[in-house]
DNA sequence: ATATTTGTACTAGTACAGATAGTACAATGC
DNA sequence: GCATTGTACTATCTGTACTAGTACAAATAT
């Protein structure tokens, strides 16, 4: 389902919190689904139930997913919001990248025909 | 000169070597142009000098800069690959985040035109 | 009722990278 | 001779990530 890179600087719980947000993105994880149980999850991936619950509370401070005691954790039902979020910083970012480019002398047109 | 970010997640010395090259790739510094010694440097920045002889290693190690022993250290001769590496890096950092953007349905021409 | 599963909430410990502190050495240039 | 240069160590501190383990309360299934 998910696949770690140990060797990444980004830690694993940030590593799940973005691989979720992107399969909401896409389509893969649907409203109000059910999300694998911290213990399960962990399971699976190899790793610690803490680092699982800390990527769990990351995305519900986000607002991507709701976590119910004792019934388990699900995707929120207004999904829209995270992909329109992670759209927005990726142009956010290409914007920056272009600016860095223009300072050394190449101008939008070019960068766009490099595309 | 050189502003530090210690909130920031990448690592002093990593900061370091990215201004550095930034300057070089600006034209701020120049071929043969003779960078502070380690301990001034230092000194400027308020870190220990073993944090700049990493930045400076690692400058070296991408043939950015020469060191010489007893001498200093000094900007490269060919400086034209730094802005070159800098520049193919950038695009390619673009392009994955096209990439990104396609998969959340979105074409490029629509992408560009955010601009 | 009992057992299982859920999230929650701790504490303690390990491992690693980054950064600091300090010392010492050899070569160069004044 | 003296200051400055880079080099090369070792030891230590610190924060973060992660692991390990335990315990609890609420819900659910049997």
């Amino acid at each position: 389902m998910i696949t770690l890179d140990y060797q990444s600087r980004t830690p694993i719980y940030e590593q799940i919190v973005n691989e979720i947000e992107r399969y909401i993105s896409l389509g893969i994880l649907k409203a109000e689904e059910q999300l694998p149980s911290i213990r399960e999850f962990a399971m699976t991936l190899g790793i610690n139930p803490n680092t699982v619950k800390k990527a769990y509370e990351e995305l519900e401070r986000r607002g991507s997913i709701t976590v119910i005691s004792t019934k388990g954790t699900f995707v929120s039902k207004n999904i829209g919001g995270v992909s329109q979020r992670k759209i927005k910083e990726t142009i956010e970012k290409i914007r920056d990248e272009i600016r860095e480019l223009e300072k050394l002398g190449i101008s939008k047109e070019e960068i766009i025909k490099k595309l």
